[in-house]
DNA sequence: CTTATTCCCTGATTGC
DNA sequence: TGCAATCAGGGAATAA
């Protein structure tokens, strides 16, 4: 489950691997009929080859190769996709779904064994992610016009964190874990949250997204970083995935409910 | 416009 | 132990 903070890893890891390199090849699985979007998985193949690399970005959880001619080549692991340099050919693996050739004999493979990760090879990729929140980890992301935005929605709160129009890049780990920092119910109406509540639960979300950087991200099940290691986030959650254990603060057994459609765990004590 | 639900996909986990 | 049902979840599509 590549969130921000596991999809910035991975940036940071590849960018001095391929930054200035040249693609010299690709291949995309024809197992593999949804990953490339906007054109066909053939076309893809044949237009990659030849760009340069010249940057490595990214825009809430979608990874961007900014290649030469001003072309972008956008990834989105969704749930379990996996990007990984390689020094030398993709090793054998049933779920690789493709992989990509460097001029200095390197690889990019990409593995994914639940086929929801995507691929946009476009020259304008603000087409791509049109309606994104802002980065929360970046200026842009102010207190007033989050508490606003809340305000102005009955949707549960954890519902609007995991919404990418709401902000960019917060899944369900960090949406469990910014809201359990912040002490609000993740079953709260988004327009019940007090003004204060909201400005705390801001300074949550940075402050989750931020630790879990400096960890490398939380493996749970699928993640890697662009070496293939893993992180170490997931030794520190608070809530996520921890049902029936004891609050590390009061010791309530941490609850598990389904709320905009995916299990959300926070304790009934301590988040009101 | 909003919110809620379904779908995609397959390995891991749970229940009988 | 075996096998079917359920779970995991990002985001698009659809329904209401």
């Amino acid at each position: 489950m590549p969130e921000l903070p596991e999809v910035e890893t991975i940036r940071r890891d590849l960018l001095p691997l391929v930054k200035g390199r040249s693609i010299t090849g690709a291949w995309v699985s024809e197992d593999a009929p949804r990953l490339v979007q906007l054109m066909s998985r053939e076309e893809f193949a044949r237009l990659l080859p030849g760009h340069r690399i010249e940057g490595v970005s990214r825009r809430g959880k979608y990874l961007v190769f900014d290649l030469d001619r001003g072309m972008q080549w956008v990834v989105h692991l969704r749930m379990t996709g996996r990007l990984r340099h390689s020094a030398a050919e993709c090793e054998e693996d049933p779920y690789l779904r493709a992989k990509f050739s460097l001029d200095d004999g390197a690889w990019l493979c990409f593995n994914d064994v639940r086929k929801f990760g995507m691929m946009w090879l476009v020259d304008d990729w603000a087409l791509v992610h049109a309606g994104l929140g802002p980065e929360p980890l970046e200026a842009e992301f102010e207190t007033a016009a989050f508490a606003g935005l809340l305000k102005r929605r009955s949707a549960p709160v954890k519902a609007l964190l995991l919404d990418q129009t709401v902000l960019a890049g917060v899944g369900n780990i960090y949406a469990d874990e910014a809201l359990f920092a912040a002490g609000i119910d993740p079953r709260k109406a988004g327009n019940k949250v007090s003004r204060p509540k909201a400005a705390r639960l801001h300074d949550a979300i940075i402050e989750v997204l931020h630790e879990a950087l400096g960890d490398r991200g939380s493996s749970f099940r699928d993640y890697v970083d662009g070496q293939g290691n893993e992180g170490r986030h997931q030794l520190k959650v608070k809530v996520y995935q921890r049902t029936d254990q004891p609050c590390y603060v009061c010791g309530t057994p941490i609850r598990r409910v389904v709320v905009g459609g995916r299990s959300t765990h926070f304790c009934p004590k301590c988040q009101r």
